[in-house]
DNA sequence: TTTAGCACTCAACTTATCCAAGTGCTAAGA
DNA sequence: TCTTAGCACTTGGATAAGTTGAGTGCTAAA
């Protein structure tokens, strides 16, 4: 198929291809007559187009769709790669944020492009303790902890007048009251009718509520990691400063990236230029996959690049890391659960 | 004098100022033929430069360091970046590194440059608790409390075939044992003595050496804050991808920017282009300045734009932001001893 | 010591020319 | 009907040549 010969060219070399190279490359003995009267019968479908008059043919963002749901197939990922991908990822025993965050680096440095990963879901996750601890002289720190084990911290002064048997009982009463519970759920409780039973105990409840929903909150948020913020500066060529930093100050802004990477199937799925929801990421292409961690919820990897990226080889890629990465979280929990 | 005019032209242009321009702006009535002459002394004496035979000159590092060293002084600050210093600082009550973060944000915008904070000496602070708080079944987590405020957590898992009561023996003794003291000992005390006691408690001590090691390293460590780093973008106009990306990478290696930052006296200091030891940095000016905050160290502001930056504007803000970050961290420290 | 005048230099911009790669179209061949 | 050789045409990009304007150094007069 001759698309998927301008495409493979195109992504590699970068250069528009023109038909007698292209009438080269094909497996087939054909002229570059015959290449022509295709391509211009591929243009009319607007699979491909022209930067000016007499140039060689790119891809469109319709041709590139095409290619990728009809003709790529997924590389097979070089052993190589895979070694690298197994060897990064084992060796000291990692936390589990380490890994997801480690996760987005090894994926990067491999492809050169800027890769996501998201915790998977902690909203399901469920409350399994909250406790104070006293630090210094009106100084405590506030710990939840998660039945997935994780734990978000955050220190805050006492203000006087407040007794250190008070908070003992307000805390023994969150127990009560909330442990087991999905942390969504907690949420909302602590709107409802949390603030009236610690009104009993507590003069003045809204420091204190204040903390626990701070706390409550950072927990429950979907936490996301970069990796190859850099390399945005190698594959994004012709962009001028403005739009860098509007891209930088995007993958800084956890609550817009979800917005990006949120609407995924399960399958690995693949958004070219202008199909991107996000105007800002109009010129590049985004490879994002779910992977699922048992009954701990599912994450998201993904991976963006420029719209000219070799997708067989970046599909591969995604599809095997998120086994991998699925593999690993499952056995930590396997061994965390125990 | 005549240096110093062309050191503001050309860092209020960005354009090699010639004789005819600069004669026009002078204060006295003088012709640019004079001019000419006066410039042909100063590029004598290494002050200045030309970019081509004809062109107009420009200052050189000797330039700029004469003109900083003997002819600038400080712009008195606008009124209004007071303002903006004064309310971006207080408002909501917030912790000392959110103070210290946030300095290095409203710096940057403040210039359009890229601005560091280092947090006071922590290496002096004290230790003043170090506590096991048990989370889950056999998840702990680790907590250290310095004299400032400090607190630094780290949690882990507790190996099978250790108890509850042995972990408490230890803390106990590390309390009893090094509290008060400052990090920097207690590190050293981990080398040597520290171990030969745990042993009489834990079997296999390395585990939790190793944490108490990590924790109390954390802690150790000077902490800094980059803000502006996108205004890097800006600013360094004609540095390629590959430049770019290992000024990145150097602002993110903090051993490295403490090098860099290291070497402040207690004026303000301004270094210029190749005076920077650091290679990367020799396009660029750095105004490094201390902040002392009574008994609890010093701190380290900072400064990084281009070597034509305004130097009388620039210094006057590092001036002034100093003062404030003191004033604010001193209030912070006084509220927090009482 | 300052300044007017003048010849000279050079980067930056504009035009002109050429070239290679590529296209569309036509007409002949399988 | 499909393929292909041939050819005129288009166009961006690279190179060369001309133009301009800001600026310089130097000389000689005030």
């Amino acid at each position: 198929m001759i698309l998927k010969a301008i495409v493979r060219d195109y992504t590699s070399n970068g250069v528009p291809v023109g038909s007698k190279a292209l009438a080269s490359q094909l497996p087939m003995h054909v002229s570059s007559a015959t290449v022509r009267n295709e391509m211009a019968a591929l243009e009319e479908l607007g699979l491909i187009n022209k930067t000016h008059s007499s140039s060689g043919r790119v891809p469109s963002v319709k041709g590139y769709r095409y290619y990728v749901d009809y003709l790529v197939q997924p590389d097979p990922v070089k052993s190589n790669d895979i070694d690298v991908i197994k060897s990064s990822l084992d060796g000291q025993f990692l936390k589990i944020d380490e890994i997801i965050e480690l996760s987005a680096n090894i994926l990067s440095n491999l492809t050169s492009y800027t890769a996501f990963t998201v915790k998977p879901e902690l909203k399901e996750s469920r409350l399994s303790g909250f406790r104070l601890v006293p630090l210094g002289k009106r100084q405590v720190m506030a710990v939840l902890v998660t039945d997935n084990g994780d734990v978000e911290t955050q220190t805050f002064g006492v203000p006087q007048g407040v007794e250190g048997e008070q908070l003992e009982a307000v805390v023994r009463l969150i127990n009560d009251q909330v442990i087991g519970q999905p942390l969504a759920t907690v949420l909302e409780l602590l709107q409802t009718s949390i603030p009236l039973q610690i009104a009993h105990y507590l003069q003045s409840p809204d420091g204190f509520l204040k903390i626990f929903g701070d706390v409550l909150t950072k927990a429950a948020q979907e936490r996301f990691f970069v990796g190859g913020r850099l390399n945005l500066l190698n594959y994004s060529d012709n962009a001028d400063v403005e739009e860098l930093k509007s891209l930088y100050t995007l993958l800084d802004r956890s609550d817009d990236m979800a917005d990006v990477l949120g609407q995924t199937g399960d399958a690995i799925q693949v958004q070219i230029g202008s199909e991107i929801t996000n105007k800002i990421l109009r010129d590049y292409s985004l490879i994002t996959a779910t992977y699922s961690v048992g009954g701990h919820g599912k994450g998201v990897i993904a991976l963006l690049g420029p719209t000219r990226m070799p997708y067989s080889r970046m599909i591969g890629l995604v599809g095997a890391f998120r086994q991998e990465l699925a593999k690993r979280l499952m056995d930590y929990y396997r061994n965390f659960d125990e």
